[in-house]
DNA sequence: AAGCATCATTGATCTAGATTAGCCTTCAAG
DNA sequence: CTTGAAGGCTAATCTAGATCAATGATGCTT
């Protein structure tokens, strides 16, 4: 990354300042901060690790381009995949606060990210302490994203789990911008990946694809997902985006 | 609690305190302040809601002692919960930072709370920075948690599942004070509650212990647990105690 | 002491989803 | 133009765990 004009820093850091935007209004101390925190970015190809289970970091990493995975492997080989990782989101939350790293985080596409060491975040909660305060919300609606996603692996089927999934994917994508209109998106991720972090296997997966494609409930062309009926998915998942995406701290 | 006596109030107060310092070492001023916020103590018996999921909050609250859970109910009645609560743990984390609380927090047990309004919290974060950051290292350590619970839910035999939260029991009762020896601790859940943890049904998890027993990994009489042998329960359940264990906040 | 509720335990049956094994399409690399 | 790797799709079989239905314990209430 030797060779970045003005341009590109503005919108490699971008992700981040409007992440923590949603929780406080910045004033223009801290979006100055929160860009002078972003200086050490990297480049990653597809399907590397960012950062890996079991090393020792003295830093977090933000993700200022593309997408990520968060995922643990079990000792045979068994993968559970935590999270997405998007544009503005902290990589190394939570697993890199751990003396060894607990979650492995990959690249799904090429990406670019940022090293903050922990000083500079001590410095953050020292001198910016509504960022420190959004900070902690963050941590907390990350902690509600495993949550949640804990409820649909615990206690729901198959096909309210795709559901549940494909509508959280709509959300989401929908706010880091990735989203091509209201309802549909470019679907980041394989079978084999929703099914690692579905708890499922391959053809299960497939198999509830088709029933949701044949209930009316999604299309899919190539890798274009569209929620067609968004409140029957609403339903059938028990998911409530609206109120999970409302992150503004009330009185801060 | 309007006969609190001066020993009681010092008894009250100090899991929030001994949690804190796992992360960071406390100076005077910061254990006087962790003590001046937790004033407004109510008293609960087993059974009830501490938080109702739905309800608006502008607090979150500590558990001072007994025990609770976290839990979310599906509209149709499935339950998972989330999580145990035990003393110096926040009952509102995540649930409560949302417009409209996420999760349930039901006491167990009988348990003793205390309410922390947004307005106190943010000015820790105003006056107390090397808390701030403290708090945000727990709210990570929650999220990890959970991520954990998930990659159990999602990727685990019963068997495995079961022997994980045994240990993991055996390890949050164990620093909350509530173990009897190295290895034995009176477990506070019915089956119930535990097929609700870890996405099973009751007479799996019957069966599940059962075998367990016969494997001599474990051993029960009336509510207490013994973990027999604690290195092959983590073994088989992919369980790392130690690391999870390890919280200290590194340079702060 | 009777009655009742809660919880643990067990067996019989059923099913959601896993496993295994292929085939097909697409697309990049040689 | 061929080849091979990834990923999507499908069918046949199997199994872990659910569901349903009781039976015992234990302890609390009256």
């Amino acid at each position: 990354m030797t060779t970045s004009s003005h341009v590109d820093l503005r919108t490699l850091r971008a992700p981040l300042i409007a992440k923590l935007s949603r929780f406080v209004d910045l004033t223009a101390r801290e979006r100055a901060h929160l860009e002078e925190l972003q200086t050490d970015f990297v480049k990653i190809r597809p399907g590397i690790d960012i950062m890996t289970a079991g090393h020792a970091y003295r830093c977090i990493f933000t993700l200022n381009r593309g997408m990520a995975i968060r995922y643990k492997v079990l000792h045979d080989g068994r993968r559970q995949i935590l999270s997405l990782v998007l544009p503005g989101d902290f990589v190394g939350l939570p697993g890199g606060l751990f003396d060894n790293c607990l979650y492995s985080i990959a690249s799904l596409t090429e990406a670019v990210c940022c090293s903050i060491p922990f000083s500079i975040l001590f410095d953050l909660f020292q001198g910016y302490p509504r960022l420190g305060t959004a900070m902690f919300w963050l941590a907390g609606h990350e902690a509600a994203l495993y949550a949640e996603h804990l409820v649909g692996v615990g206690r729901q089927s198959a096909y309210e789990r795709v559901a549940h999934l494909l509508l959280e994917l709509l959300f989401r994508l929908q706010i880091a911008g990735f989203a091509e209109d209201d309802r549909s998106y470019a679907l980041p991720m394989t079978q084999e990946l929703m099914a690692d972090t579905l708890g499922l296997s391959v053809p299960h997966i497939n198999r509830t694809l088709r029933r949701l494609r044949e209930d009316g409930l999604i299309s899919i062309e190539g890798s274009r997902v569209t929620c067609l009926d968004v409140s029957a998915l609403s339903r059938v998942s028990d998911f409530d985006g609206a109120n999970l995406g409302r992150l503004r701290i009330p009185g801060l």
